[in-house]
DNA sequence: TGCTATTTGATAATGATTATCATTATCTTT
DNA sequence: AAAGATAATGATAATCATTATCAAATAGCA
């Protein structure tokens, strides 16, 4: 499945070396990324990458469809696109951020958007807090 | 009850004209206003109040629990206090607000967050899409 | 290999927000 | 009403995340 993302490319879309590692990073754990953490970790493996660099390939990643991106606070957080949809629980000490599903919560919220006439694209979910250490 | 709102302040919190001119048009209606648009409807009144103060104002006021702010997409908005808790849906079209409340929604993220062990502080639930107008 | 169009990196620019600082003003006491 | 202490203002500089610019580099196709 990785192999085949890695392969699969958009039209006119330039796999460079740049890019390449991005998607690798971001491909290689569940982990939520932003422009700046994904910065410092292939800086760590030797691999420099302006920072606007960064900022592009995520953007046209996650055009391409390669990458999920998603609000959390007021930044942008970037992860691979292979997982199900679900929400999020991010601690407001540590930082931390879990994932869940809840079938119930998205059907309950299909509903009351139709009740209102709206037509859904998405939803953000994000449940704040303190996670079970940092209590 | 607004009338209430107006004479309680917290200790030391001086009530300035320029405060007092953002927390009336907050207060105004049920509206959601980022700073930009607090800015420009006060200066469409005549009353010119610098942007750094704008943003500390809403800040204080946010602070002193006297206003409520609440992340949509990228953006704090912020909002009268006296709404019983909601959540929001916003057109991605003509960015228009609607709010909603769904008890069985509250009640399954008190599960959930229950489950992961996480201690809830707040959550944050934004459905975007098309509302009915633009669809 | 050559060519074309895309992409990069460094840096400037942008926009939302916050910090700075001299000046102003609120609020309490006298 | 005046004085005094301290909070708040406005204008502008600074900060930060992100995007635009542009010359140089490079991916990918023929």
């Amino acid at each position: 499945m990785i192999i085949i993302i890695f392969i699969i490319r958009p039209m006119s879309l330039r796999m460079t070396p740049q890019r390449h590692a991005v998607l690798t990073l971001i491909n290689g754990s569940a982990r939520h990324w932003d422009a700046e953490a994904i910065s410092r970790a292939l800086q760590k493996n030797d691999q420099r990458i302006g920072i606007a660099t960064i900022y592009r390939t995520l953007s046209v990643l996650e055009e391409a469809g390669l990458i999920a991106a998603v609000v959390i606070g007021q930044r942008k957080h970037y992860e691979r696109i292979d997982k199900p949809h679900h929400d999020h629980m991010v601690c407001e000490a540590c930082g931390r951020i879990e994932e869940f599903f809840h079938q119930d919560i998205e059907t309950l919220q299909h509903d009351i958007a139709k009740r209102h006439g709206f037509c859904i694209q998405g939803h953000s979910l994000v449940i704040f807090g303190l996670c079970r250490q940092c209590q």
